[in-house]
DNA sequence: AGCGACGTACCGACCGGTCGGTATCGTCAC
DNA sequence: GTGACGATACCGACCGGTCGGTACGTCGCT
C-alpha cells in the first residue's frame, strides 16, 4: 500500500528477515534502551549474525530510523483519513484522537523508543523524522483551529498549545500504562479524549476561575508555531557543532 | 522527611565541585544523552579530572540518580505546600499545577534527562526514584479526588487517569518548548492549567458528544491505581532477569 | 603527621562496523 | 537437463577505538 519502491537505493528492508530484525530491535530498544542494546544482542535474538543485519540495514541508526519512519507514516495516513472524513469538527477530532490513542497502545514499544532515543539519530535522519512529525502535528492543529473558527472550541488557548498538550499526554503513555493492568487500552483512550474535548469546551462565562479570556486567537497561534519551528531549527543548528 | 544522612555512606555530594559536576552533567546529558556523554567529557567540561568526580560520586549512574532525586524532592516539597494550603480544591489544584509547570520550565534539562534516561539506572536506584515519583503522583491525585468528592470535578474520569494525562503533557514539555520562542514559559503554564481545569469541569448534561456518563467513581479509581502499581512492580520484576 | 581532595596512569571489556568468504538460487546457452 | 555463472543472502572472525572504573601518587590544610 505505502509506496515501497521509492528512490534510488533502499530497495531493501522488505524481506521477512528484515521485518524480524526490526521487530526484535524494537522490543530490545524498548526494554533496555538503544545504546544499551548491542547489535550482537539484536542479531542473536533474531537467530542470525551481524552480517545478515548489515546486509539489510546500513547501520544501527538505520534500524532506529526505520522504526520511526514506519510509525509516523502509519499514524499520518490514519490521521488524514479521519480528518478528511465527514462529520462535524468535534466528531472528526474526537475520532482522530481516539484512533491515535488506540494505535499508540498497539505500538507502545515504538512509542517508548521514539521519545527515548530520538536524539541518537544522526542529524540528517533526525531532520527527516522531525519534518514528518511536524506535518502530523500541523494536520491535527488545523482540526483544532477549524473548531475554534467555528466557535465550537475555546479560543483563549492557542491551537498549537492544545496539540502539544494532548500529544504530550499521548506520548507519555508508554511510561505508565501496562497492558496487563486493570484498565483496558480503549478505556484509557476514551478517558483521554474526554479530557481533551472537555478542555476544549468554551469556558462558562459566569465562571469563577478564569479571569483573562480570549487573549489571542488562531492567527497568533499560527505565528507562534512558526516562531517555535524557527527556534527549533536554530537549536538544531547549534547542536550540530 | 528527606533524611540526608541515611545509610552508611553517601555523606558526599555537598561540595561546590560536586554541585558544578552535577550541573555540567545535567546539561550534557540533556544535550547528548546519558550514554553518549562520556565521563571524560563531564569532567573536562567542569575543569577537573575523573579522580575528582569519582571522589564525590560512586559511578556515572550516581550522577543520574542525584539529578532525579533532587528534582523529585523539590517538586514534592512544593506540591505539598500548595496542596496543604488554604483555599478551595480548585484553587489549590490550580496553584499546584501552575507551580509544577513553572518549576519544570526552570529545570527543562533535568526533565529531558529524566524521561530519556530513567531506564539506565540500576534496579535499586530506579526503584527508589519510582517510589518517590509515585508518592508525588498520589498526592496530586488526592487533590483531584477531593474535588471529585466535592462535586466540583467530573466523576466520569478516574482521578488517576487525570493525573497521568496532565503529567504526561507536563513531562513532554522539554521535547518541544524552546526558551527563546515566542511564548513565555509562564504563558504556557497558564494555558496548560486552563486545559486541565477545563477538562475537569463537570460535562454539560445536555451535551451531544458524551453518551456514557458517570461510569465509576473515585473508589474504582483508587482500586485501579493500586492494580496498576502492582502490575508495574511485576513488570519491573520480570525485567530484572 | 595525617587526612580529605584531587590528579595521573592505566586496565580490561566491549562495541559498531568491516571484510573475505560461502551457500543458495535464478537463468540462460547449448 | 545440465552445467556455467553472476547475484543475492548470509556467516563469523576480527579491528580500531572508546569507555567506565581503579590504583595510587601528591598537594595542602590543620
Amino acid at each position: 500500500m505505502a509506496g515501497e519502491s521509492a528512490g534510488t537505493e533502499a530497495r531493501q528492508r522488505t524481506g521477512a528477515l528484515a521485518e524480524r530484525l526490526l521487530a526484535v530491535a524494537t522490543r530490545l530498544f524498548a526494554e533496555k534502551g538503544f545504546e544499551a542494546t548491542s547489535v550482537q544482542e539484536i542479531v542473536e535474538s533474531a537467530g542470525v549474525t551481524k552480517g545478515a543485519m548489515y546486509h539489510y540495514f546500513a547501520s544501527k541508526d538505520d534500524l532506529l530510523f526505520e522504526i520511526y519512519h514506519r510509525l509516523l507514516m502509519m499514524q499520518t495516513r490514519r490521521l488524514e483519513q479521519f480528518a478528511d472524513s465527514k462529520g462535524t469538527v468535534g466528531e472528526r477530532l474526537r475520532a482522530a484522537a481516539v484512533d491515535v490513542l488506540d494505535t499508540s497502545f498497539l505500538h507502545l514499544d515504538e512509542l517508548t523508543v521514539f521519545f527515548r532515543s530520538m536524539h541518537m539519530l544522526p542529524q540528517e535522519k533526525r531532520k527527516t523524522v522531525r519534518a514528518e512529525r511536524r506535518r502530523y502535528h500541523e494536520r491535527f492543529r488545523a482540526l483544532v483551529e477549524e473548531g475554534q473558527a467555528a466557535g465550537i472550541f475555546r479560543r483563549d488557548v492557542p491551537a498549537d498549545i492544545v496539540v502539544q498538550f494532548f500529544f504530550g499526554a499521548v506520548h507519555q503513555l508508554s511510561t505508565w500504562y501496562r497492558p496487563n493492568g486493570q484498565l483496558a487500552a480503549h478505556e484509557v483512550s476514551e478517558y483521554y479524549v474526554d479530557l481533551l474535548m472537555g478542555g476544549l469546551e468554551v469556558p462558562r462565562p459566569a465562571g469563577d476561575a478564569n479571569t483573562d479570556t480570549d487573549t489571542n486567537a488562531d492567527t497568533d497561534a499560527k505565528a507562534d508555531a512558526e516562531a517555535e519551528a524557527k527556534a527549533d531549527a536554530d537549536a538544531e543548528a547549534e547542536r550540530a557543532s
